[in-house]
DNA sequence: GGTCATTTGATCAGGAGGAACACAAATCCC
DNA sequence: GGGATTTGTGTTCCTCCTGATCAAATGACC
């Protein structure tokens, strides 16, 4: 705020920039709409609505037809919509069992899709990347003509570092200081940009664009098989505080007399609330992935006690924990992803019973916990989201400029003289 | 995003108005500078900020005059400096134990200031606004001629609706669901518009406008006396959740086997951190207050063990509580205020330790903890920036517009005869 | 002390962009 | 089929910044 900035102050074009921003925005969330909704939406007259369309047509970002004509009177406005071929983007996801690619289109349309099983554990960076790169190059030799992406996304079940997506800390790949960003970078090709970020932080973004969550402002998104992620919406925006290390909630420290943290810490949520507790409380094996789990909530729907019993402490600590988030960050909504979706049914009665009791009245008047709609694809569809943000933010960018202006005066005499 | 706006899109006056308030508050922040600096600093061209600076002139805002023309080849550049009667705002503060008010200038600059002792324990709504107007009488009297207010500001140590001032939950005061905002509106005028709020909400604006924190676009403000409060610097933005009520850090539940706090939960953060279990913990008086504990820290400065322990362990426990948040917000820095700022000395080392220990590498790394620079009055700058907030995002609104434009030919023929 | 390079202010033309207005087109309703 | 209504089209106007050019004020150097 108070040093030298290197971008040039505002001018005219930035507010073009900002405009079109704007009106692709719109398309993207809420899909096709007429011309004159987007003059409601966006606050512009129908004027500028009219040129930044136009511009959006010649670059093949959107395109326009005629409206099948219904109820209202007046003179019909033609649909807009975006075009899904206009900027794709490739996605990655890396889960605990399982990897995948997408490629997707403006509008959020997933035009390609892979998921292949992983074997739980650990892992090697350069296989891990080596086994991204095929699945890439299967959903792109699905779509031809290949039209480059614009930006790849890539969802990681561990700490990253936004800058360059090494990945700092992943307790279920085993990886500790690996350089996740600059090897996709080596191995997809360094002209397209590449985000790698935490798996619950897009779970976030997934569900605020296209979920449970849309248009929402302020939520958490709560995701995690083992450990345990947040991810954070705030002002609509993505919070990943200084480096992109924010959203860790599984490392808050609950119980000081708790078990020992893969982070080295005691007593962290994640001892409380993640996978492996929730089994072991239950009588059962802790290696068995998620199998496991349905096995588990399959007993609880039965009426097992011990099943019952062991969902119900679960849901204890998740409410213990989550009145402390609560109090901390005011959120509008609380999703659970992962394995708390899946827990949700099971879970939601006592967790609410437990925010009454730990939040604060005022921020628990306006809090909701409400299960995810976007299941295990929710951080591939994050990945995605992220990747389309450049574009999103300024469409500019990827608009081809025409060489001249259109001839601005050819048409008038006709008119007149039609006149 | 996805919704009708009612505001207009963004049009060439958007683009003044940004930048006036690009300059407002780089002078608001840095305080005197060059016009060449100002050009550097906002990447506006000359000619633009020659505009610019004209309006703010004009407008009373702004003030410039020949600098003391030191070291440096070429025109030496007029020194453009904020006025600060050019944006007064009205700063209140509640406090545990004292009330205060002071106007204070665009530039920052404390123009009149006072601050009254206050008896400890609750206190009616009415008798607190009638000597916090008591106090704003006393300075608007001291000032003359009175030029209106631009904004009040209002810090309380409380949980704050940030819409209308409600102050939902105010232990220390004894308040609960108290109309603060309306009745303050109703005894000093609603002309002007009132912002209350959370005071370590304000101390995190005030230290990273004025104070260590200067610039930071991330830090978190620890502050409370007998409660725990957070205020919490988001992109460099205030955060505070949906309707305000974010940055309750003291009801974190840390201790499942803790005692019972203020909120009624069991085993908050501000159980085990705030000056009550100080005190007991130091075998003291915990009705005392700031005496008390300024003899407690006489006694450790003087090696007294039993004082020394109970610091050890307060600062456990804020390191314990500060590993969660850190992990949670990934934030450049911590800033200590109000008691953890008289306390920082002593516990800064333990406190350091206990994040090295429970705290993930990535963010631990990257962040710092220090004693905050504007100790007691630190809600009170706070709530002067937060009054002045709207006049810098948007100062075209306090500028009078010129009834006609400056006639722009009558010098061209002039200079053409000349040249 | 004079000359020159340098930096910055002053002035003005030009271009970009949206708003406002007038008009035409397309639909519904009666 | 006529009128009301809504919306696209085209043009003019206004605002605001950029860029080029010239003038002014200073330090450095001889």
């Amino acid at each position: 705020m108070t040093s030298v900035r290197n971008e040039p102050g505002l001018r005219s074009e930035t507010i073009r920039r900002a405009n079109l921003s704007s009106i692709v925005r719109e398309l993207h969330a809420a899909g096709p709409m007429s011309r004159s909704a987007l003059v409601r939406r966006t606050g512009l007259t129908r004027s500028a609505i009219r040129g930044l369309i136009g511009e959006l047509v010649a670059g093949g970002l959107v395109s326009e037809r005629r409206s099948a004509g219904i109820g209202t009177p007046g003179r019909p406005s033609p649909l807009v919509s975006p075009v899904p071929d206009g900027a794709v983007v490739l996605a990655l996801d890396i889960e605990v069992d399982s990897l995948a690619a997408a490629l997707v289109g403006l509008g959020g349309e997933i035009l390609e899709h892979v998921r292949i099983d992983r074997q739980r554990g650990h892992s090697s960076l350069v296989a891990i990347v080596d086994d991204l790169a095929e699945l890439a190059s299967i959903v792109r030799s699905r779509r031809s003509p290949i039209r480059p992406e614009i930006g790849i996304g890539v969802a990681v079940p561990g700490v990253v570092r936004r800058a360059d997506g090494l990945v700092s800390m992943a307790p279920n790949l085993g990886w500790t200081d690996q350089p996740l960003g600059s090897r996709l970078a080596h191995v997809l090709g360094d002209e397209v940009p590449i985000t790698v970020a935490n798996e619950a932080d897009l779970g976030a973004l997934a569900e605020v664009r296209r979920g449970v969550a849309a248009g929402a402002d302020h939520i958490l998104f709560l995701s995690g098989e083992v450990g345990v992620g947040g991810g954070l919406i705030v002002d609509g925006r993505p919070f990943h505080g200084v480096a992109g290390y924010g959203g860790e909630v599984g490392h808050m420290p609950v119980n000081p007399r708790g078990e020992v943290c893969n982070c080295g810490g005691v007593g962290c949520w994640e001892t409380e609330v993640g996978a492996v507790s929730l089994l072991r409380r239950a009588g059962r094996s802790t290696s068995g992935g998620r199998a496991e789990i349905d096995a588990l909530l399959l007993d609880a729907a039965a009426g097992a006690p011990r099943a019952i019993a062991a969902l119900d402490e679960t849901g204890r600590w998740l409410g213990v924990g989550l009145s402390g988030l609560i109090n901390i960050l005011n959120p509008r909504l609380i999703v659970f992803g992962g394995l708390f979706q899946r827990i949700h049914p099971y879970v939601a009665a006592i967790v609410d019973a437990e925010l009454d009791r730990h939040t604060l009245r005022a921020p628990r008047r306006l809090v909701q916990v409400v299960a995810g709609s976007l299941g295990a694809e929710a951080p591939l569809v994050g990945a995605a989201e992220l990747a389309l943000e450049p574009f999103l933010g300024d469409p500019a960018l990827w608009l081809r400029r025409p060489e001249m202006g259109p001839s601005r005066n050819s048409t008038i005499a006709v008119r007149r003289v039609v006149a």
